[in-house]
DNA sequence: TTTTCATATGAGCATATGTTCATATGTTTG
DNA sequence: CAAACATATGAACATATGCTCATATGAAAA
């Protein structure tokens, strides 16, 4: 690392207090930054994702998006506790299937942004 | 799961057909799926978005931001790695040091529409 | 050229995560 | 009420991930 001196990393002294200074000033609070990292994080696996892309075609239950994306019953249902523990999605019981769809347009902003990112090059 | 007989899973067999035949259509290529989800897998770990949260004030070398977020500059190191390769930031020598700073904006978008749906309720 | 400093990186370890399997819950139908 | 159906859930297992430690790389200074 750097130095024995851990404030004259880098021989910085005064960057170094004014970055510290606006650092604390607008980093959020940590159980923010938590909560932002965790929302992400389901964002991160590829079946949550697909699962996202047929929700934002229509509301289906369970047992159809399994088939649409021939996956487990169960494997679909785990990922649908994650993404409703999130509210990402929303469910509704008609009879005996439960019907899923997205909770809000901010799904679908997030996903755009990073499809824009990727796409960039 | 539901039935023996997939495709009259949930007895909506029309809905079914007219469901898979839209997702079909939409839903992106299995190595775009799979880049989104690693895309936001590195916006899903906290030490990562606090790092960008440093670079949206200034471009900073691995030193400092190890000194800020009082971390080992190994595991800064290991994480700006991961944060370039997925291009997120870009970096540049001075003399010893090694700046990093924000790649483009898409970064400050996704992460501005996260803490929105974050602070919804 | 030999130190020294700043950063990068590989191996190892502990923890987290996704899927499967078995089973529980809850609703409808006979 | 019992059977059938759709979904949820806990345990177990395999893989992925983040941090640490030791060390390598690369540039500047002695």
């Amino acid at each position: 690392m750097c130095g024995k001196n851990e404030a004259e990393c880098c021989e910085q002294v005064e960057i170094h207090e004014e970055l510290l200074k606006i650092v604390n000033e607008t980093m959020p609070e940590e159980t923010e930054l938590y909560d932002l990292a965790e929302l992400f994080k389901v964002f991160g696996d590829s079946t949550r994702i697909r699962i996202l892309f047929v929700l934002f075609e229509a509301e289906v239950c369970v047992c159809d998006l399994a088939h649409v994306l021939n996956m487990t019953q169960s494997a679909i249902s785990h990922q649908l506790r994650i993404l409703k523990q999130n509210k990402l999605v929303k469910n509704r019981r008609v009879g005996k299937s439960i019907f899923y769809s997205l909770a809000d347009d901010h799904v679908r902003l997030i996903i755009a942004q990073g499809r824009e990112h990727i796409e960039e090059d």
